[in-house]
DNA sequence: ATCCGGCCATGACGTACGTCAAGCGGTTCC
DNA sequence: GGAACCGCTTGACGTACGTCATGGCCGGAT
């Protein structure tokens, strides 16, 4: 019934999830806990942050956590689950921005607007910390590394997203997508080599412009030619310098 | 010899040039003045930021106002020219990033990294304000307008590159990237409807992921279909109604 | 004057990837 | 049980746009 239960005999992998934090600890996964620590943050002035967080969700797929327009009034972090943000435009048709896994940040391009100018849709089972933005900003008027964390924050997204839009092959895209999604993972602390993909193929092929067809054909090739190995929604990395060298171009410089 | 000259019977029209601001008042296009004042931020805090902001320039076109791997200091905005911003790869391979027009910001990437993650190279003659970033964010953890004021600005900067991303015909790119270019003009108070690229085909091909070749085709057909007259980097709108009209999918919603 | 190098334009041709269509396994709902 | 649906795959075909090649124009250097 659930997500998460075994049905129909198929095993279900459990999301990759943060545990929980407590009043004292930041959740593993948190998008400023370890920004702040050993940066000169005393546990005292951690703790007003701390404060500050709420706990959301669980979501199911499927749900949006925010909607376009919405009124801007918080962050949000993800702690489990996989996040989809996306447009839809006056035909219905969706334009995917971007997939955001634990410890990433959902939110900050609606700071300028005081709306939300996208969709934010849970994948899976999704559970989020809540940052209150009027009182994140004013903390980060007391808290100059909390300040400097947002900015860096912004900064680093801004970066990215400006070099998503570079012309590439499909089999550049591809190879740089489950790279990426790898790197983002291990980063987190889980596996780099054995990742599970939340979103459809559709998705996969909206948000880095190409057709679904072009994802199942090229996944396909990069099977047949050993550089991984597909089984539905897990993807296992078998030859990493090979999928890099296939994605050298966007792996820029 | 210099820009801006008459040189051998061609008009060389001025620079759009922001005016010299003094020690009570900013730039007319200014970055931040606009947003501040009239905002709760009293003249003498304002004074402050004033303080801190130092008119470098002029560079000649092709100059670079930073390099890639510079050490990140301070933010930028132009006053006067066109700013280029791009990658260049291993291969020697440009990419074009953005064109920052006057009282826009260069170097809001940068503060994460800590170096700047690509050049900005002046187009034509250009003037800038620089803003040493450390002084900037003390002084913005004592003035909330001015924290604000960058938060919104990173997040109006990440909103527009994520939804440069969308897949588009060539007509459509074109269309929205003529019309993108006359509202910021028109947004700092120059004529809509007439506007001189500072760029080369080839810089607004790399942009808009075409080849050039594809920007002087689709440009001789919008001029041969009324839409604009084009002379050389001088270009006319004349149906500006018919222009949204073919960039629709791009000005979303 | 002459040469050269950018920049721009235009034509001929090839191709990567989109579109269309069909089929297949799994899940849900009657 | 079966029908309907969805996500995924695979094949056949068309096309928008890239690549290559040519030529014209302009400005700067010799």
């Amino acid at each position: 019934m659930g997500q998460g239960v075994p049905a129909g005999g198929r095993i279900v992998r459990p999301n990759p999830i943060a545990d929980d934090g407590s009043d004292q600890k930041f959740c593993s996964t948190c998008a400023f806990g370890a920004a702040c620590v050993g940066n000169g943050v005393d546990k005292i002035r951690l703790s007003e942050l701390h404060c500050l967080v709420e706990h959301v969700g669980p979501y199911r797929p499927g749900q949006s956590i925010v909607r376009t327009g919405d009124r801007f009034g918080a962050i949000f972090a993800v702690r489990s689950g996989t996040v989809k943000t996306r447009l839809v435009d006056l035909e219905g048709r969706e334009l995917v921005l971007g997939f955001h896994l634990p410890g990433e940040l959902i939110g900050l391009n609606a700071i300028h607007a005081e709306t939300y100018p996208c969709d934010a849709v849970a994948l899976d089972t999704v559970e989020v910390c809540r940052f209150s933005f009027p009182a994140l900003a004013t903390l980060a008027t007391r808290i100059p590394q909390v300040q400097q964390e947002l900015f860096r924050r912004l900064s680093k997204d801004l970066g990215e997203a400006n070099l998503r839009k570079q012309e590439a092959t499909a089999d550049e895209r591809l190879a740089a997508f489950v790279l990426n999604l790898s790197a983002r993972y291990e980063a987190r602390g889980f596996p780099a080599d054995s990742l599970h993909l939340a979103m459809s193929r559709s998705d996969i092929a909206n948000y880095l412009g190409l057709a679904a067809e072009t994802v199942s054909r090229v996944l396909r090739r990069f099977q047949d030619t050993g550089l991984l190995k597909v089984d539905g929604r897990d993807v296992k990395l078998c030859e990493v310098a090979a999928l890099r060298d296939v994605a050298k171009n966007l792996l820029h410089r």
